[in-house]
DNA sequence: CGATCTCTCTACCAATTGGTAGAGGGCATG
DNA sequence: CATGCCCTCTACCAATTGGTAGAGAGATCG
């Protein structure tokens, strides 16, 4: 009660937007669900989009802390990289409708692409160029960082995200099957990554 | 205008539901870009909800097939991982709105999870004996059978689908630029999964 | 006290949604 | 010709959507 409301509201649309999706949250529900009126809301977002790029700009202020949060300890190589997969895999747990966010937004034709991208890219920059350093200093076998990015990314958000994949394989969703995963996944990240 | 109306229809809403989700699709846009009315659709199909899981069917046929294409081969370890790899790249090249409609599908809470899972999982089933035997012969690194094909799979789908990240990352999404990452992630793959 | 500002509300609205009811045309079969 | 079936249509509809207009409560300030 103490939160502000506007806060309350990107919480909500959060939760809202990185489960269901744009299309499918109405600003009604969202209303009901906070218990106030809908023009509570569109009093701070003066549109449903507003709301939406607010929610995105907040989402990628977290997304880009769980990056930095690393990077300041100085490991190297692997450590470094195992450090990350365990914080994304923790923000997975804590917060999951972040990474579904993620995903409403990277899709194809996404008017709001721009908006995270141009947030995002920075930190993408600073990884690809610690790959690149720990590469060259013979930290982690050599290939071409950007694609190895790209390939960590998507195995450490796709395993962290597609819950219903998961339970069509039989692997229960629950936490301690996360965090088999979690392991399973270092186990293959070391396997290709450690120098020869 | 050969193919019958049904067909036509699933073929729009395959591309719809799996470009644009379930909720931003409405049966109108579908009808207007199919030259018909809304009230064909329905004919055909009596509820959005309905078409929606015809789609899905469809789509799982298609996926089932990639994966029984290669079965056949009677290639070992990762000579078959990269077909399958190769394959999936080629779907993704050919028909984007495929794997779109399974990250739709796999949205947790989805309503038509099961749907689709009924269907994949027998698939999931005999890729993961496979790789098992592979195991037990030598031709793969040991792990775990299900969790190295859900890593194979969120990569697979996740570097095929997400052309925003990609965008985000300053990879450039053409053509050339697939099959590159496609050649990195075989790599990625191999280093991983080749016997020591 | 009166004025202004901040916030949340009630009251509407036009547009779009998925879906129903049923008419009518084309075509085959009797 | 008549009957019935297959298909696509026009005509509607109730519900929901995002959004506008503006009232009113409460605090702050002159």
């Amino acid at each position: 009660m103490a939160a502000p409301t506007p806060d309350r509201i990107l919480d909500a649309a959060l939760r809202a937007f990185g489960g269901d999706g744009f299309a499918a949250t109405s600003l009604d529900a969202l209303a009901d669900q906070l218990g106030i009126r809908k023009q509570t809301i569109l009093y701070y977002f003066p549109s449903k989009q507003t709301l939406f790029e607010a929610v995105i700009d907040m989402a990628a202020v977290d997304l880009a802390k769980v990056f930095e949060e690393g990077a300041s300890r100085e490991l190297t190589g692997l450590a470094q990289v195992e450090a990350l997969v365990r914080r994304v895999f923790r923000l997975a747990v804590a917060q999951p409708e972040l990474l579904g966010l993620i995903r409403e937004v990277t899709r194809p034709g996404s008017l709001t692409a721009d908006h995270l991208a141009s947030q995002v890219s920075p930190v993408f920059d600073r990884a690809r160029a610690f790959l690149q350093r720990e590469m060259d200093a013979g930290h982690l076998r050599r290939s071409d960082p950007s694609m190895l990015l790209l390939s960590i990314y998507s195995t450490v958000v796709g395993v962290a995200t597609e819950l219903e994949v998961q339970r069509a394989m039989g692997l229960a969703p629950n936490l301690r099957g996360t965090l088999a995963r979690r392991q399973e996944l270092i186990r293959f990240l070391r396997a290709a990554l450690e120098p020869v």
